[in-house]
DNA sequence: TATAACGTTGCG
DNA sequence: CGCAACGTTATA
């Protein structure tokens, strides 16, 4: 573990930091969240991924040294810059929103949040499902000590990474990843550690579960997707990267070395929000511009229009969405095409299967891969429902600007 | 201008 | 109802 810890990512050194701090070692996290869904389910694919993700974190650890800064634009990946364009755009974008709300709602209280926090990162990575995420915050209840009541919300926060809680930062590389490729089952038995440990801990995840997206299952079969499939690596490192670059890395070196108080936490996450958003500048800059545009128009429009933009009014509920100004507009165009939610399991995806008809009809169908379509997407446009997402996490927005 | 993706429509 | 393709929009 440690070795995974420190050659992560600054993420995941925060989690584990934080989990340090605050407990030692169990509990964690894991639980959760996705626990019940199950989506978290995808150990094996996690494993895999796991694997890479060593080598690609130990390319990434050293790249963030140098880089250190949340400007971490993608530009230094040896690869593709597209994809890395594409990662650094979507990673960045719900991480950071999940950290804020995670943050947000967490900050206040204590620092097992914040630790939750970080893991949102990581979930990020995981398939992960949109939709639980949001709700699911509501269960787990197991943690076993935490705040409180509050508890509730923080959704994301927890469940999301948890279980690697130990391997954290393997876990949510791999799982990020995992998705795509299913390839080296001989890893398996190496990165078993991380999952190991999470099953213990863990609830009934069951490792095989198969919830962990349907369509996922997709993706790995996706094996074909080999041709991308590097690409995951750097999809993850990216994704990694983006997450700690967004606020991860100040927030970790905050927490990590204050103890934490609340109010400071709050703090770190206020200055990570601005991070974040600032990173968001930064991946556009790279060229995550999509991405980012999508988070925040989706912030306007997508996800919950009528909801989203109204109370958000910009920047809080979605997150990020600084300043999409034009866009905006909110009530005037109102029926742009609706953008990627950016947090959901198939936005985080990143890569596109290249198996599935919309990737081989790409030039015709000019869809996108259906294991990247994301799910707000597919809802159907009015979508009144839906909610969940932006719900929580507009809660927590909220409860960010308390302390503004 | 090229590419990616959303929305809509037509077909099975 | 689901899928594939077309048309359109958005971004680089």
């Amino acid at each position: 573990m440690s070795g995974m810890t420190s050659g992560v990512c600054v993420e995941s050194d925060l989690s584990s930091m934080l989990q340090r701090s605050s407990a030692s070692s169990h509990h964690h996290p894991n639980h959760h969240g996705y626990g019940g869904q199950g989506q978290v389910s995808s150990l094996a694919p996690m494993l895999d991924y796991t694997t890479e993700m060593d080598r690609y974190r130990s390319s990434i650890a050293s790249f963030y040294k140098t880089n250190v800064n949340m400007n971490m634009n993608v530009t230094n990946f040896p690869q593709s810059a597209k994809l890395a364009a594409r990662l650094a755009a979507a990673a960045p974008i719900f991480p950071p929103a999940a950290a804020r709300l995670g943050a947000m709602a967490t900050a206040p209280w204590g620092c097992h949040d914040n630790m939750n926090m970080n893991m949102n990162h990581p979930a990020a990575m995981f398939w992960g499902r949109p939709k639980h995420v949001a709700t699911a915050p509501s269960h787990h209840h197991h943690h076993h000590h935490h705040p409180s009541a509050t508890a509730g919300h923080m959704t994301s926060s927890h469940g999301t990474s948890m279980h690697q809680g130990g391997g954290g930062s393997a876990g949510g590389g791999g799982g990020s990843g995992g998705s795509g490729e299913g390839g080296g089952a001989d890893k398996h038995t190496a990165s078993s550690l991380p999952v190991t440990q999470g099953a213990a801990h863990h609830h009934p995840m069951a490792p095989s579960n198969g919830n962990f997206l349907h369509g996922y299952g997709g993706g790995a079969d996706c094996g074909g997707m080999n041709k991308q499939g590097h690409a995951h690596p750097d999809m993850m490192g990216l994704s990694e990267g983006g997450n700690c670059n967004g606020g991860g890395v100040m927030g970790s070196s905050f927490l990590g070395g204050l103890g934490l108080p609340p109010g400071v936490i709050v703090m770190a996450m206020g200055s990570a929000g601005g991070g974040i958003s600032d990173a968001g500048s930064a991946f556009q800059m790279t060229g995550g511009q999509r991405g980012l545009t999508d988070c925040q128009q989706h912030a306007n429009s997508s996800p919950c229009p009528s909801s989203s933009s109204p109370s958000s009014s910009g920047v809080t509920a979605g997150g990020v969405a600084l300043s999409s100004s034009s866009s905006s507009s909110s009530g005037a165009v109102a029926k742009r095409k609706r953008k990627r939610c950016g947090v959901c399991g198939p936005c985080r995806r990143l890569i596109n299967c290249g198996v599935c008809s919309s990737c081989r009809n790409r030039k015709t169908g000019h869809q996108i891969c259906k294991f990247r379509k994301c799910e707000e997407l597919k809802k159907k446009p009015g979508g009144g429902g839906g909610a969940l997402e932006r719900p929580p996490s507009v809660p927590t927005g909220e409860a960010f600007r308390w302390f503004f």
